[in-house]
RNA sequence: GGUCGGAUGGCCGAGUGGCUAGGCAGAGCUCUGCAAAAGCUCGUACAGCGGUUCGAAUCCGCUUUCGACCUCCA
């Protein structure tokens, strides 16, 4: 049974979606006026899992992330300019040639962290219409109001109408209105809106503006929020399931967001709310305005002034998963290199185990082995009832609220059994057939389909293969003969290469490259 | 200033009223021609001060301290 927790109620509930069957699930996509940091991974990272396994468990699945590709006006506007069209002057590029370039960069890194395409990825600018549709709805319905080519969303109107039906502005964020109102802060360009709680749904374009739209109310540009709600609404209905995105959207993004669509479908739009915590770097949050980002493509490369080398999307992305969504997460190098190092290890005992599978006469062949000779006294009575322990709560703990750190946790539990099979430290009639095939099969369906790990290594390379190889049969045959002085000398210049070569119990020499 | 959330061993991080999280690093050992890898063993941590309790790192209060949001932000 799967629980989550749900931001709007701030307790863990059982996950029932409100079709049976099927799950609709809404996650903030980038805004592509830049590349993207590791701030970034969190989320898409964290919701491809979600997505993964809703999925597993039998779900149809569609899964909504915006791109916003219309720049949003800053609102309370010091830098009132649309951030994509100011950039693309700086550039000298169409905004439509930038937005792409950026797209296509958040793909590509995506990509690289295996997560899934989501089922629809669409586009703030491909949804003008509808955003537009949306504002005169809101306007009819009399909770926005028009000035000079704007239009604002009417926050105490809306307040003094929903909170009797259950819908508060702040319900998501925990925020009380009347306190907010009384704030005595002073923000510039406010003059237009009636309080200053009230947020833009439409803004008039200046002349000098590149991106805008004909509407009703003039020339201009969609406000920060409708994107969500019109997207959302239109792809996955007046209500759905899940609603993600990073913790900082939660205000006022996402109370925005619920105040529209409650104009417009009378309810919340999300049953379920969910927000991913961020990643700090000494302590404090990585984010543009704190300019403390590390770019992933910068991650990727080690080029970045804070990196001490270069780190594997996989590595990052185990990184991630190490810890619980909900929790802050530390950016240093010491921690990257430390999960660096967890997933090879990971990861070589997970190929270990699929090779169990391999050779299963090994494992079925009990009587004609003497499993006495190498070892360990058996303290485990029962290794069996341990290791089927184990797998099952991968489905207990990423139940709970999609524990990823805690089925890690336990996955490392049983790589020295695993090893310890490859190795015959651990006898192989020690577990049976039925505890193996059990093992094989969740480690699978869990590393691979749920957490969307994959091996950090390119085996594509069939010609380096064929060279390491012939090193290798060399290496053994200098070995038969004693000739230690060419066998070190193979591994040694192999290692100053990348490639280590490693001497395994049974005289086979295997190797990892990198 | 308001609202909310943290403070866990050298580092990163789970977590629960009593039972070893896990990873990385470190120490010792086994295996090995030597390495590497692997396996075994080991560090007994929960910011401080009170309180509740048979028992608290886990619940309550206070203190210190860090952070997030209130402005674009994943």
């Amino acid at each position: 049974m799967l629980k989550v927790y749900n931001s709007l109620t701030r307790r863990k509930e059982v996950f029932e979606s409100l079709i049976p069957g099927y799950a609709g699930m809404y996650v903030c996509g980038p805004t592509v006026s830049g590349e993207s940091h590791l701030g970034h991974a969190r989320p898409y990272i964290t919701f491809d899992v979600v997505y993964r396994y809703l999925m597993h468990l039998g779900y149809k699945v569609r899964y909504v992330r915006n791109i916003t590709d219309a720049g949003h006006f800053e609102e309370e506007g010091r830098e009132a300019e649309d951030k994509i069209s100011k950039k693309a002057v700086i550039e000298k590029l169409e905004p439509m040639e930038l937005v792409q370039k950026y797209t296509n960069l958040f793909h590509w890194a995506f990509e690289r962290f295996n997560t899934l395409r989501p089922s629809i990825e669409p586009t703030a600018t491909g949804h003008i219409v509808e955003q537009i549709e949306m504002i005169k709805k809101i306007i009819e319905d009399g909770f926005a109001y028009v000035v000079n080519g704007s239009v604002y969303f009417d926050v105490k109107k809306y307040n003094e109408v929903f909170a009797q039906k259950g819908l508060p502005y702040g319900i998501l964020s925990g925020r009380v209105l009347e306190e907010m109102l009384e704030t005595t802060r002073e923000l510039d360009n406010q003059e237009e809106k009636r309080n200053k709680t009230d947020f833009a749904l439409w803004k008039n374009a200046p002349p000098e503006h590149i991106m805008r739209w004909p509407s009703p109310w003039g020339e201009g540009f969609p406000g920060w929020h409708i994107e969500c709600s019109a997207m959302s609404q239109k792809y996955l209905g007046d209500q759905f399931d899940i609603h993600g995105g990073g913790m900082d959207l939660q205000f006022p993004h996402h109370e925005a967001e619920i105040a529209q669509s409650a104009v417009c479908n009378g309810r919340i739009l999300a049953k379920y709310w969910m927000h991913n915590n961020m990643i700090t770097i000494n302590g404090k949050k990585m984010g543009k305005s704190y300019n403390n980002v590390i770019k992933l493509s910068e991650l990727f490369t080690g080029n970045h002034p804070m990196l001490d080398q270069a780190y594997h999307p996989m590595t990052i992305k185990f990184f991630i998963l190490q810890t619980h969504y909900r929790s802050t997460l530390d950016f240093s190098n010491d921690a990257l290199k430390a999960a660096d190092k967890g997933l090879k290890r990971l990861w070589e005992a997970y190929e270990n185990l699929n090779k169990l599978t391999n050779d299963s006469g090994q494992m079925t062949d009990k009587n004609n082995e003497k499993s006495t000779v190498n070892q360990q006294p058996s303290t485990e009575e029962n290794l069996d009832v341990k290791i089927v322990k184990l797998v099952n709560e991968f489905e207990e703990f990423i139940n709970d609220d999609f524990n990823t750190a805690k089925v890690l946790a336990n996955m490392f539990e049983l790589v020295p059994i695993i090893n310890g099979i490859k190795d015959k430290h651990i006898a192989a009639d020690t577990i049976s057939t039925s505890t193996l095939q059990l093992l094989q099969q969740q480690m699978k369906i869990y590393v691979e389909d749920i957490l969307g790990l994959q091996s950090i290594q390119q085996h594509n390379n069939t010609q380096l293969n064929g060279i390491i190889e012939l090193m290798i049969n060399l290496r053994k045959e200098a070995r038969q003969k004693k000739d230690y002085t060419l066998s070190d000398r193979i591994r040694n210049e192999l290692g100053a290469l990348g490639i280590q070569l490693k001497d395994e119990k049974d005289g086979n020499i295997s190797y990892t490259i990198g």
